[in-house]
DNA sequence: TAGATTGTTAATCGATTAACAATC
DNA sequence: TAGATTGTTAATCGATTAACAATC
């Protein structure tokens, strides 16, 4: 069952119609039209007008000329496409502070995303409640993740325990990855990791800063 | 005084220094050379080699042929010109998890990042300490953001109360935000603002689980 | 020297933007 | 109809990659 229109998205235009999907949950809720044209949409998101309306055209949308776009069919449709619409079980590991702010951020849920159990070594958090989680051991890892299918894991360890907790969880089945910790994860070609470096934004933030000095 | 090398730099360049940066970091550590080729800094990163010799081009490092380039040169070179060698006062706004989380991370600090105050409204945790910073009510902010030459605020408050927050602290001085809230900010243009959008990812982690599911 | 590496220019590639006919 | 909007192709722009002479 091949689903031709979402094969041929690239990551840019996967993180685009997240942020028109974004946009319209906001947008829908304010306006009772039911309809946006491509040009409103690009000037919330300062974007070019032509690029909406190709982003839309690759997954099929339909505009109605004169009128513009249906925004219960965009968000649908890009619910569809992207996987949001769907629920996607994914377990944390590292019951740290970050760990526990993205178990427990509600707004998750509303992106498709669920935290079935959140995980830690360190004896002294195991069975504490975080975010609505009890912290589990490690030992129960491989045991969760068959239960509830996991195949998404979120890693907020230290840079040194990251690569091999990493391989225990491909190792248990899962397929992609959400590294949040400094570490460069060495794993199989077909596992698919988004390193989350939040570092690297400090080098733009800086520069900025220096400018906004000297102007 | 016009610093001509760190004048053309742009986003994605900035990007790639600060990961040299890091690589270069746990490199040094192990190796005991003191220089790298641009090729064994590609294969690490999985870049082009051609590319590493452009960006050490751009801020003015010089290689040595048949030898490659000093790894003490090249971090310092970047530090200084990225800002991480400096120490940059910033402040968190929204004392949850996730600004517990970042107001404490040690790892900010080796690049040039220093939290020197923590905010939130609730008066229930005003006057905790949350990963040494003691949590500041907002009447505070103006003070303290003086104080401190604070230019620099990161926003871990929800979507609701982000803008207004945000205009306060730009009204108080600060130049640069990075915001962690979901909320799109509308500040004067001469804000830089880095959006850090963590659902938006999500988008790319689903369409890779639906690949290899069907692969 | 021979071989490996830099520095830099040219070629390629892909993404973004502009333009405009088709449409309602 | 007139005017506004889509859908799509062409043009532009910028980033990445390839190539290779210069260097030690």
């Amino acid at each position: 069952m091949a689903k031709s229109v979402s094969d041929s998205l690239n990551g840019h235009t996967l993180d685009r119609l997240m942020n028109y999907y974004h946009c319209l949950r906001n947008y829908s809720a304010n306006e009772q039209e039911g309809v946006i044209s491509s040009t409103q949409l690009a000037r919330m998101l300062s974007l070019d007008d032509s690029q909406i309306r190709k982003d839309l055209a690759a997954i099929g949308v339909k505009g109605l000329c004169h009128v513009g776009f249906g925004v219960d069919q965009v968000m649908q449709t890009i619910g569809q496409v992207t996987g949001i619409a769907h629920r996607h079980p994914a377990v944390v590991i590292g019951a740290g502070r970050l760990g526990g702010a993205l178990a427990s951020y509600a707004g998750f849920a509303e992106y498709g995303l669920a935290v079935v159990a959140l995980f830690d070594h360190d004896p002294a958090k195991i069975g504490l409640t975080i975010g609505g989680h009890v912290v589990q051991p490690l030992d129960q890892l491989e045991r969760i993740l068959k239960n509830a299918h996991v195949r998404l894991a979120i890693l907020t360890l230290p840079a040194d325990a990251a690569q091999q907790a990493a391989l225990r969880l491909v190792n248990a089945g899962v397929k992609v990855l959400w590294n949040f910790s400094p570490a460069r994860l060495n794993l199989p070609p077909a596992v698919f990791v988004r390193h989350e470096q939040l570092f690297v934004g400090l080098g733009q933030l800086f520069y900025h800063l220096h400018r906004s000095h000297s102007s």
